[in-house]
RNA sequence: GGCGAUGUAGCUCAGUCGGUUAGAGCAUGCGGCUCAUAUCCGCAGUGUCCUUGGUUCAAUUCCGAGCAUCGCUACCA
């Protein structure tokens, strides 16, 4: 066997999952896929440390939590131990869980703070901002109208507020740098080149606090206790906080090596902010960032917002908790979008779990049993060589294929190559037919061959599975007459070819993986039957909807404006003796020509607005779905400015 | 609108640094075996390799344009 290289210590993240939502299946695809890098390398024999956690920070969570008369943390905790219950169902052993609300969470952001605030990357920014106190907001020059507030028509003041933010336009050209140098900082490469595309463009510097006029729920800045820490500031450096930054041991073991996991949507601030952040703070960078993509259900994306979640408490208890990691990890290509289908889970099951592993070892076992006893048989390599009897060539190019992926995050190559085989061996199986071996007892010693090398083959696939299917993993080794201690697993001694002992017993096994029978129907179930999508919007009263004045207009003009993809200009009689702008973006369901004329539905009170250039005075209703937008109008005439109800 | 990616068998995708028969898995059809969970093995397919110009002896592969889809971004009130 070859020398394994020598492997440094291997710290994997999730990103801490924000508690505005219960856990959903794109939480539960990051954290097993973290759980499965981090068993992969514990195969190394090297130390290994997994985090998780939750971010409990931010308006969202107060306001939640005031909606449910409970107050900031006693809302966290709750929805915090959703999380963290739920991973080890998923048989997921992260080390430790860290949250923003801990105090020792807290002590390394303000400690990291004042670092950089020391240094001089952080400034206290006087900006001049034109304040409309009505609106208790700023805003900018381009949103007024004739100079004044659309809201309330005053002219805003020229205030100063005050806010501190973090100088990372001052790193631009260094991360460009360090990406360009490391090729392996984002991966895979689509992700990289967008953050290299995005870098083209100057990079602002970014806001990192809330005064506490407007927030508290969050950490103060040690540097000014009138101002909170927002968002990014704290969420990020739960990666170094939860190792006991800067002076534990922990940290100074795992943080070198780290590699974080996370989602597509949250690549900027992975791979902009912090970055610049560490190396403000004069912290060594990350490894890496591995970025997957979305499971889509059906049409719809995974997202909280739409609500069209799949619980993986129920999944994982229908399918069971291997089959259903084996899945997630199989079937996504690691950064590419996946769709997501029971339909997909079951064939998954079906033909790579029962059929060609489950009842592979099925086979083999109940053959062991037949000519042997249910004892490991013995095989005199001479004969294996006379006769070609030996999987060890495509036993090791397995292994290897397998390691190079599971290097790399691509968790369904590794699988892949494991599968490959799997199906080598039902082939040979085939090719050297132990059944007539048997009728032969001159044969014996081919048959003995035969058997030692597929109980062997089994023995290695059983540890290559281990960090997707922990149980199914034991279960195997059981089977095999192996004691399934935690030494078993080490990658070296799976790869070692020889690893049973002749003589030691087997166990029967009935199915590893029974198939899965799809009743006939015609129409597979909908994994999902939710009902409305989007979900409907919480319940108004009468009176939220009274505020609302909505009324009839006749479409005079309309024209495209220039530039803009969606946007038409369109001029509308409301009956009030005036003619009124509306922006609407509509243009790729309408041409101008087709509404002129039209009687629309319009929110005649609707904060103006200005897009475009173009000061818009209300909202045409439509129905409006991905494909387009259909404006909603009447059968008959009605009478310019009637209310709408 | 800008930047970028993708478009290959019914489905999910790989591949072709330009060159005679374009691949894998799943699904489909046929054949074989019987140790096994009606499982396994073999064979058979089917493709205008998005469209259209160009370069070339030769393009699915390179270049241009177009269409479609997706991502980021800018303006979807």
């Amino acid at each position: 066997m070859t020398a394994l290289t020598k492997e440094k210590p291997f710290y994997i993240t999730t990103p801490i999952y924000y508690v505005n939502a219960k856990p959903h299946l794109g939480h539960a695809y990051t954290t097993i896929a973290a759980d499965v890098a981090r068993r992969y390398h514990a195969m190394k024999n090297v130390p290994t440390y997994f985090l998780t956690g939750t971010d409990e920070h931010g308006d969202k969570i107060a306001e939640a939590a005031k909606n449910e008369q409970m107050s900031p943390k006693e809302y966290a905790d709750r929805i915090s131990s959703l999380f963290k219950d739920l991973w080890p169902q998923l048989d997921i052993r992260n080390d430790d869980f860290i949250r923003t609300t801990d105090e020792r969470h807290k002590n390394v952001v303000a400690q990291v703070l004042s670092n950089i605030y020391e240094k001089g990357d952080i400034y206290y920014s006087e900006y001049e901002g034109l304040y409309c106190v009505g609106c208790e907001r700023f805003y900018q020059e381009r949103e007024l109208v004739d100079g004044k507030c659309p809201d309330h028509l005053k002219e805003p003041q020229r205030i100063k507020e005050s806010n501190y933010f973090f100088k990372m336009s001052a790193y631009q050209d260094w991360l460009i740098d360090h990406i360009n140098q490391h090729p392996d900082f984002i991966r895979p490469k689509q992700y990289r080149n967008e953050v290299l595309s995005f870098l083209k463009e100057p990079l602002e510097d970014l806001c990192i606090s809330r005064p506490k006029t407007r927030l508290t729920w969050g950490i103060t800045l040690p540097f000014d206790d009138k101002f909170v820490t927002y968002v990014w500031f704290d969420a990020l450096l739960n990666y170094v906080s939860a190792l006991g930054f800067p002076d534990d041991e922990k940290f100074r073991t795992f943080w070198p090596h780290v590699q974080h996991i996370i989602a597509k949507d949250i690549l900027k601030t992975h791979a902009i902010y912090w970055p610049t952040m560490l190396k403000a703070a004069g912290i060594p960078l990350f490894q890496s960032l591995n970025v997957h993509g979305f499971w889509n259900m059906g049409d719809s994306k995974m997202s909280k917002s739409l609500g069209n979640v799949a619980n993986p408490l129920t999944l994982k208890d229908t399918y069971g908790v291997d089959a259903y990691r084996f899945f997630l990890m199989r079937d996504m290509v690691f950064g590419l979008d996946s769709n997501f289908s029971e339909e997909s889970i079951i064939q998954r099951i079906n033909t790579d779990l029962a059929n060609d592993l489950g009842n592979l070892f099925s086979r083999v076992l109940a053959m062991s049993f037949k000519y042997f006893d249910g004892r490991v048989p013995e095989s005199d390599p001479h004969v294996e060589e006379e006769f070609d009897l030996s999987l060890e060539k495509e036993a090791m190019d397995a292994v290897d294929d397998y390691s190079e992926s599971m290097d790399t995050f691509a968790f369904h190559k590794g699988l892949a190559a494991v599968f490959k085989f799997i199906s080598r061996m039902n082939k040979f199986i085939d090719e050297k037919a132990p059944w007539d071996l048997a009728k032969d007892p001159a044969l014996k010693p081919r048959l003995q061959a035969v058997m030692v090398n597929l109980l062997e083959g089994l023995r290695l696939v059983s540890g290559l599975l281990y960090p997707i299917m922990p149980g199914t993993s034991k279960t195997m080794q059981t089977h095999l007459g192996v004691d399934a201690d935690p030494d078993y697993y080490l990658l070296e001694h799976v790869r070692a070819w020889k690893q049973l002992v002749p003589g030691s017993e087997l166990k029967k096994i009935k199915a590893l993986f029974p198939r899965i029978e799809v009743k006939e129907s015609k129409q597979p179930e909908p994994v999902q039957v939710t009902g409305l999508k989007p979900e409907l919007k919480p319940e108004i009263t009468f009176d939220d909807f009274s505020k609302l004045d909505l009324r009839t207009a006749t479409v005079i003009h309309a024209e495209a404006i220039p530039k803009a993809e969606k946007l038409l200009k369109v001029t509308v009689d409301m009956g009030e003796g005036r003619e009124r702008t509306i922006v609407a973006g509509i243009s790729k369901s309408y041409s101008p020509e087709e509404l002129i004329g039209k009687q629309v539905i319009l929110v005649a009170n609707l904060k103006p607005v200005k897009l475009m250039g173009q000061l818009s005075e209300g909202m045409i209703l439509a129905a409006s779905d991905k494909k387009g937008f259909v404006v909603a109008s009447f059968d008959t005439k009605v009478k310019a400015g009637t209310p709408v109800k």
